[in-house]
RNA sequence: UGGGAUAUCGCCAAGUCGGUAAGGCACAGGACUUUGACUCCUGCAUUCGCUGGUUCGAGUCCAGCUAUCCCAGCCA
């Protein structure tokens, strides 16, 4: 991975390094393996991983299962896949924060015998009345001085499953009438009788993320632990439990915005729910903005850190511009994708004047950016077919392609002057009949005239058939933050998120081309071929169409 | 007068001790072109949420406002 560029997080540690607070840095990538990961979680993974790598410090995966109602061992399994595959190696090890039930025990415990937490008997809705509200203070739990003894015998037979779900929790005694809501004796403990994805049934209590995550970080040894700024509210609860179990190791929490990107949903419960109801195949939909969705889109790993990256680090809100995530495949595809020639939506071009039974093969450069790249050969025969959209019968103002009497370039062949137009009753064109200039294979004229339009073909004799799937944006709303939890997703679906063409003609070698492979589509576009469905292709990246007669 | 946080170009985002607004995306011109792509030039904040104040000088310091986000899960 490459280094993460500098932000203000990288001025705290280096003041800590510098005033000797710290002598290697540690961070971790905690999810809670409740769903794939998706382009926000990038962010996290890229500001931990990155951070540790930069400072040459260790950095831990390590899955937040504290709530087993919602955890599956297959998000546990995406998680781990998709993290390698974004390069985000987790040189600290992997962990799992269930693992730590038995120390989260013996704190609480200790917790107890100091006295620091108490078992409250308080109904869910009866905690919430004593907490009072945003404004006013809240009051003290009747059970909040039951003697250390008591406590101690009520969490154990909590643990032991005499208790039913919700009817106890074991609470930090803090401050009922502290400004911060996170501070007002929150509860530490719960009772859950529910099976955990990795424990099993050892376990009827499970210890909450505010109590449990700070313990995590200080038993690995984590330094820094950097999360997204929801959390802040947390911290003074984050640092009251280190202090109060007595850690000698102290982690520090950090905050940063998280990611939002324009037309993107960045939730999982959001994904589920489109998952369930089947308006996408699955987590790993390119339409998704789950990393195995963006994977199967076309998206390398490291254009997407490079998103990640030029989108900056702070800790102001904000929605960045999905063309950022667009520009940062281009550049790298532009660079390091071999061209392919990808016909979407055919229309047949016959020339009159070439032989009906001749065969060219045209060589043609893999990457004219790039020779060491190689070239390929490719037919040329009488009969091609070109983009419809290269050719207008009546064209527009200072339109360089095929036009009727107009003439052309066909990529790396000919100039073509477009003799005849036929179409159906309907009035579609369905074939235009043109001429070469046997003399122009270079790419000039004798006379010396110029052609200012280049296109691209296909021969149809040896064009591969196949149905092109171009994907765009799932969702049309800018800010799709408002979006009412309740409210179905039809409204704020685009209807182009997915155009199949199932008459495309491909260039004979992407017959070939293995799962994720990437090409750069010639002219506007790269696409795929999906992983999933070998000779499925996918243009990834909707480019601006190259001539718009509406501009 | 709950608490916490954030406000710099359409979108992100740099801006040390106050010294006279980086960069990227987008956009607009132009050059080049065997992809109207790429590349290459050029342009794009007299202004830093607002209002005052301190100062020779403030995005940077002070005061007062305003806007937005987060917190009342036995979710993370």
């Amino acid at each position: 991975m490459k280094d993460l560029a500098s932000n203000f997080i990288h001025d705290i540690i280096d003041s800590d390094l510098a005033e000797g607070r710290v002598d290697a840095i540690h961070t971790r990538f905690p999810p809670e393996p409740n769903g794939y990961l998706h382009i926000g979680s990038a962010k996290a993974i890229t500001i931990n991983a990155g951070t540790a790598q930069k400072y040459g410090g260790l950095f831990n995966l390590r899955f937040d299962d504290t709530n087993p109602s919602k955890e599956d061992d297959e998000y546990v399994q995406s998680i781990i896949e998709d993290l390698r595959w974004l390069g985000a190696e987790p040189t600290g090890g992997i962990f799992y924060g269930s693992d730590y039930f038995p120390q989260c025990y013996e704190f609480a415990r200790k917790l107890i015998c100091d006295g620091k937490a108490y078992v409250c008997d308080l109904s869910a809705d009866e905690m919430r009345e004593y907490r009072g509200t945003l404004t006013e203070p809240g009051k003290n739990s009747p059970y909040r001085d039951r003697s250390v003894e008591e406590n101690l015998d009520l969490f154990e037979r909590m643990k032991n499953g005499e208790f039913e779900d919700g009817s106890r929790t074991l609470r930090a005694k803090i401050d009922m009438s502290s400004p911060n809501m996170n501070m007002r004796d929150p509860a530490i403990y719960r009772i859950l009788h529910t099976s955990h994805h990795r424990q099993g049934n050892t376990w009827c209590i499970y210890p909450l993320y505010d109590f449990a995550h700070p313990i995590q970080d200080a038993l690995e040894g984590i330094t820094h632990s950097l999360c997204s700024i929801e959390f802040e509210n947390h911290r003074p609860l984050y640092d009251w439990v280190i202090d109060n179990i007595g850690f000698e190791h102290k982690p520090h929490q950090y905050e940063f915005a998280r990611l939002n990107v324009g037309y993107t949903v960045m939730s999982k419960r959001y994904f589920r729910k489109l998952v369930e109801t089947g308006l996408v195949d699955g987590w790993d939909d390119p339409r998704m903005p789950t990393l195995c969705g963006l994977r199967r889109r076309g998206y390398t790993p490291s254009s997407i850190i490079e998103f990640v990256k030029k989108a900056g680090v702070s800790k102001a809100w904000s929605l960045v511009d999905y063309g950022l995530l667009e520009f940062c495949i281009r550049d790298e595809l532009n660079q390091k994708a071999p061209r392919r020639i990808a016909v979407v939506d055919p229309v047949k071009v016959v020339l009159t004047n070439y032989p009906e039974d001749k065969t060219d093969w045209i060589t043609l450069p893999n990457n004219p950016n790039d020779e060491s790249q190689g070239s390929r050969t490719v037919p040329f025969t009488r009969e091609l077919y070109i983009e419809r959209s290269d050719f207008e019968e009546v064209p527009p103002p200072k339109y360089f392609r095929l036009k009727p009497g107009g003439e052309v370039r066909l990529m790396g062949t000919y100039f073509i002057t477009c003799q005849e137009v036929v179409k159906d009753e309907s009035g579609k064109i369905t074939e235009l009949r043109c001429t070469y200039d046997p003399q122009t294979f270079t790419g000039s004229a004798p006379d010396g005239r110029k052609v200012k339009g280049t296109i691209h073909w296909v021969s149809a004799a040896h064009a591969v058939d196949a149905e092109l799937r171009l994907y765009d944006k799932l969702f049309t709303l800018e800010n799709l933050g408002d979006m009412p939890e309740d409210k179905g997703y039809d409204d704020y679906l685009n209807p182009d998120s997915l155009r199949v063409f199932s008459g495309a003609k491909l260039e004979p070698c992407l017959a070939e081309a293995k799962g994720g492979d990437s090409f750069q589509f010639v002219r506007n576009g790269y696409f795929c071929a999906d992983s999933k469905n070998a000779g499925v292709f996918n243009r990834t990246v909707t480019l601006k169409d190259s001539y718009s007669p509406a501009k």
